[in-house]
DNA sequence: TTAAGTGCAAAATCTTTGCAAATGT
DNA sequence: ACATTTGCAAAGATTTTGCACTTAA
């Protein structure tokens, strides 16, 4: 499990204060497979913390490349640990996400690889998001 | 190009109505190589359209598996025909979006074969969309 | 002490809904 | 003629902003 001091340490590393929400908000995504959305969040912390604070540490979090944002299949925005080789507005989550088409849940396959088809001319890659569908272990 | 009589046709085959705006809207998507969103096709209609005809229009073409759906960088959904294997809330677009991270532009790489890695146990597979993110032809 | 973070209210967006008028078949 | 579709206004939902108060370092 991931303690409140690692996390602590990781934020104050990257010049975030650590405050009690960022600090609730790293353990939440560390002790989940899934992304969460910030209405999870929301019922998370039962509506204890305010909603926009909420919006606000996820848009610090991303911006300093501590977590990153995937899209369920409804466009519902879900955060996630990076793992790693990300950095501010260069998150780079070449992996596998699965999409659950009954609980919406967005599974992070970290451990598989991910191998693209080459490109036509002129278009440049910088990141990879391979995204499946389907039904998850839990709905199936 | 796509004649409005082959869009009428298209529409009135799967049972709706073949209106001045459906066949508008199927007409700039088939045009297009990229997917369009939403505030995209208000542009091209120059605001002559209403809005929420609008919002009306991509849901029931979608619906009825004329259309799919994906999200840019920003998680706007855009809009793309489908090439096939579609219908109703079952879209197989087993294919490759590029997203450009400049222009947002979603690119649909039709051809391009997508292969995707075994997934652990209990995981069921309906659909693979593999994203590409980077700078496009026009942008780089 | 003080710059960064938070809470609240309010604004700005984005999307959906209800209903009367218009349109396609 | 009649069900479907559209336009408008209004409601709902989501996300952002301004500003005074609080907190971590």
């Amino acid at each position: 499990d991931v303690t409140e001091i690692q996390v602590s340490q990781t934020l104050r590393q990257i010049g975030l204060k650590s405050t009690p929400l960022r600090i609730a908000v790293l353990q939440q995504l560390a002790k989940k497979a899934q992304a969460l959305s910030q209405p999870d969040l929301e019922t998370v912390f039962e509506g204890r913390e305010n909603r926009v604070t909420i919006y606000r540490v996820l848009r610090d979090l991303e911006e300093n490349g501590l977590i990153h944002r995937v899209f369920d299949i409804d466009g519902t925005a879900r955060f996630a640990l990076c793992k790693n080789n990300c950095s501010e507005h260069e998150h780079n989550d070449e992996h596998l996400h699965f999409n659950c088409i009954t609980c919406k849940n967005v599974f992070c396959l970290d451990d598989l690889v991910v191998s693209i088809p080459a490109l036509p001319e002129g278009f440049k890659v910088q990141n990879v998001k391979l995204t499946v569908e389907g039904i998850c272990k839990n709905c199936s």
